[in-house]
DNA sequence: GAGTTAAGTGAGTGAGTACTCACTTGATAT
DNA sequence: ATATCAAGTGAGTACTCACTCACTTAACTC
């Protein structure tokens, strides 16, 4: 092997990954991408030789990140570690942990929904790994309190979406509309969102 | 005036709204939204002389639907038709009215959160429209709860977002999981979430 | 330092794009 | 019937794109 091919590789890899997250798949050049990972155009065809690939690559490379490893490991050892505290303080340290990934990897996640819709492929993919493994994980934190009688008994299916989507909409309101401090406070307002859920906005 | 040119004007709009939603704006060509209105290419730059006009128009055409008459209006005639009810009927009246919205318009509504990435005169068209007529519109309501003491002193825009965030989830996640009966049994799952969100999960 | 070969190059190519324009069609007014 | 002109056409144009390939570069062997 001469001349680093696996850094070459990345570094189209990372390029693509922006210039995706930036214009879109079809909106993306493949003269730009060269251009952002500095080599010639030519030598993405080397390693990608359709530009489809490209985008099937990155999806993949984003899965091993999340779907197995990242999001996964992180989200069990944040559930270990907080084992015997109370449900607001194990809800708090997962949701905190999984906004640290959003922010890490916000790029990535952009260009997968995005694509998703259009990529019937990608969609799989993405559903049968993160999905799969990650909401049965979250799911049984649910089911436990509810064995432990501290719960309700609600589908808890239904009460993890609801949660996740609490979390997530704030987290998107929160990128989209006011950007700059997007991560400003965002503490207290995950306090609220854990109150609402576990207790409601009814007065007792 | 010969031969309808309003009439073409639509169906050339509303072949732009299909593909674009099909295939984003990028990937979607102007040869095919001709062959889907059935005119000749040309025709449509006697409308829209650039294809992003023919994407801005698509947008306004949704802000205007949206933004201004049927999402608002819709949204102020079920708050009062409903104004003495429990604010359990009042919510699940909302909601249900709005998921209606979100099924007929589901096309446009892709296109433009598709879009609003890339595009910023489009983000702040329909923020501005949408979001700055219809959320005091729903705060209102939590507003109103919190005077009469049914609810507790909780930020009205957090307890909206989350209450949205748990709805709009909801809707993507059947339209994007199962699609076919995206919108069975959905009444069930709308009387979960709004208990959830007035008393909680946990056992009282 | 000549030879080997993987790694990298970039001008070139053909397909396909958004957009143009000289032209045709057909409803209406006279 | 004829003239008028908005409405509609589609081949043509300039350009951009994904992708190719004959070639160069440089790390290694002997």
């Amino acid at each position: 092997m001469k001349r680093n091919a696996k850094e070459t590789e990345k570094k189209i890899l990372q390029a693509a990954i922006n210039i995706f997250s930036k214009k879109g798949f079809s909106a993306a050049t493949t003269s730009e991408i060269a251009k952002e990972a500095k080599v010639a155009e030519g030598t993405i065809f080397k390693y990608y030789p359709k530009k489809k690939e490209l985008l099937h690559a990155a999806m993949v490379e984003m899965i091993e990140l999340f779907g197995e490893s990242i999001a996964i490991d992180s989200l069990k050892k944040v559930i270990q570690e907080n084992e015997d505290q109370s449900i607001e303080i194990i809800l708090k340290a997962i949701v905190l942990d999984r906004i640290t990934l959003f922010q890490d990897h916000l790029q990535l996640i952009k260009v997968i929904f995005y694509e998703m819709q259009f990529h019937k492929d990608i969609k799989e993919l993405f559903l049968s790994k993160v999905s799969k493994n990650g909401i049965p994980i979250f799911a049984q934190i649910f089911e436990k309190g509810k064995k432990q009688g501290q719960f309700k008994d609600i589908n808890s299916l239904i009460a993890m979406r609801s949660f996740m989507g609490m979390i997530i909409f704030m987290l998107l309101q929160r990128e989209f509309l006011y950007k700059e401090n997007a991560f400003e406070n965002i503490e207290e307002e995950v306090d609220v969102l854990i109150d609402i859920f576990l207790n409601g906005i009814k007065r007792g």
